[in-house]
DNA sequence: CCATTAAACACCC
DNA sequence: GGGTGTTTAATGG
């Protein structure tokens, strides 16, 4: 297996050949079935995952075991790297929402990356600093503002180009999807799409949406 | 009152 | 026919 040249792989373009050969013959590819779990709160860090296909919800919960907010981690995002650069047991859910295909990178070679190239240390900061925004508006927006604010939202992030790198404007996500996403209930999703529809921010279609203004969707205010 | 849930129905693949 | 979208009725905070 080699590493590829897209989107996906941003974070390898630094890299020397050795390296990357090295990092290449390391990586594990694995499939999850919808509705499985890839990891579950207190396990021990022992990758650092990518998404090469799928989409996965990513749960906090409080120390009491609550539910609170989700996070959409969409085809192209990579996670993990708070864990292992902390050596924690891991502070999250994270469950498939449609059958998805994962690279595994051990955390071995995950953090021999960071002690020996400069380039991936500083694409790291960038994501980082990226989620940390994400936490950022997370807290600030939580439990306020209505369905329709908080779907804007999360189909917002979604599009984190940073984050999520290949992600087209046009994404196969159904509406009972968002709705796990946004944490409310189908029905209440589908008028919240149609009333960003009306505001021309989103297309809706068959089990698919079509993003028309980011920065609507991020400003959004009802 | 608002939102969720369950159910029913219609529609698209 | 199964998955998805949309509406309606019942239920609950």
């Amino acid at each position: 297996m080699s590493l590829g040249t897209g989107h996906y792989y941003q974070w390898a373009y630094g890299l020397t050949n050795p390296q990357r050969d090295r990092v290449a013959s390391g990586m594990i590819a694995k499939t999850v079935p919808r509705g499985s779990f890839v990891c579950r709160t207190g396990e021990p860090a022992r990758y650092w995952y990518g998404v090469r296909d799928g989409l996965l919800k990513m749960s906090a919960v409080t120390v009491a075991g609550e539910p609170m907010s989700f996070i959409g981690i969409a085809t192209g995002g990579w996670f993990g790297e708070g864990t292992l650069l902390k050596a924690e047991r891991r502070k999250y859910d994270i469950v498939a929402l449609r059958d998805t295909r994962l690279d595994l990178m051990p955390a071995e070679t995950f953090l021999w990356l960071v002690d020996n190239s400069p380039s991936f240390s500083k694409w790291l900061l960038h994501q980082l600093n990226e989620r940390l925004g994400q936490f950022i508006a997370l807290f600030a927006s939580d439990r306020q503002g209505s369905g329709v604010v908080r779907v804007a939202r999360t189909l917002a992030w979604l599009f984190n180009p940073y984050l999520y790198p290949g992600m087209p404007s046009d994404i196969p996500v159904t509406q009972e999807e968002i709705a796990h996403l946004a944490g409310i209930s189908r029905p209440r999703t589908n008028a919240a799409l149609h009333r960003l529809a009306e505001a021309n921010l989103v297309r809706v279609g068959y089990g698919h949406v079509v993003v028309v203004d980011i920065e609507g969707l991020r400003s959004f205010n009802d």
